[in-house]
DNA sequence: TATTGTTATACTCTATAACTATA
DNA sequence: TATAGTTATAGAGTATAACAATA
């Protein structure tokens, strides 16, 4: 993720006319880039990824999830939620409970533990996420907010939620 | 990148609140994540990859790039900046001449057919990216465009370009 | 002594396939 | 017969370290 290069201390300004800056789609990835290096740094210091982040966060939505509910919420293989989940578990922050519906589910619940790191995170990733924005006002944040969600409406969430 | 779990034809709609698509910084996440994909998927009929289509921009530019200035304007470790140039080298769309100046480094050069295939590659990914924000009228994109630019304001392009 | 580009290597991440249990 | 979760394994991608050529 964090590119070394980037941080070289003889790093030279730019001088050339460059086209892809022109480009929104490349503006749009370079953005993304840069905020989740610096929310990745900023969830480091509490000993969370960001995908930790992104599974507490859909644990404490109410509804018991699943971990296929997980990889189709979030985008992530199945496999690699199994790791996630294992972590997670591990640090005590979320519990595994068979769901008595159907016995092959887990009902993947967030414990208290898991609800004060979630907090913990919370404003960690919200401090990192508020300076990014600190070029735009109120209003601006919120048009982003806004015109990013109609950019993905109907493509996220693409899925979740197993019916009962 | 493609998330399998994304295409699953029995993908259930989402039933459940859910405060990640609240926050900004996630959705900026997966709608470059979306983009992302898209252009891939766009750029593979014409045997690209996106980091090839950012780097034969990049060369477009006028100004020619060494290995290291691609690194640090794009963002890849120099190792990957080998390989990548290994493989446009290889299909002709670039040439390593060497510096006079400095015969430590290229001069990254765009030719001929490099030309054409970054023609082709910036139309299917325009067409892509154009589908992306089709939710979007022209202003709208013109805002999402300076918004994101100003977020990024000093932090890319982070440096590039070294001095002659 | 430092820098550009390269190679070899290691490491991380994710994907694939096979398995168990449950439906 | 299909699905949820797991494991083992393989593959891609990237980073680290060492090296050659040049400054």
């Amino acid at each position: 993720m964090a590119q070394a290069a980037d941080d070289r201390a003889d790093a030279q300004p730019l001088r050339s006319d460059f086209s892809l800056g022109e480009r929104t789609g490349y503006l749009l990835h370079k953005a993304s880039m840069v905020l989740e290096a610096d929310v990745e740094q900023a969830l480091a210091e509490i000993g969370l990824r960001a995908r930790d982040f992104f599974v507490l966060a859909a644990l404490a939505g109410g509804v018991p999830l699943s971990q296929q509910d997980l990889s189709r919420l979030l985008g992530l293989d199945p496999t690699t939620v199994v790791a996630v989940i294992d972590d997670l578990e591990g640090r005590e922050y979320v519990e595994r409970r068979r769901n008595p519906a159907d016995r092959r589910r887990y009902n993947l619940i967030l414990t208290d533990a898991g609800s004060e790191a979630l907090r913990e995170a919370d404003r960690a990733a919200t401090e990192a996420e508020t300076a990014f924005l600190g070029q735009l006002d109120d209003d601006e944040r919120a048009l982003l907010h806004a015109m990013l969600g109609r950019t993905m409406s109907g493509r996220w969430p693409a899925a979740v939620v197993s019916p009962d």
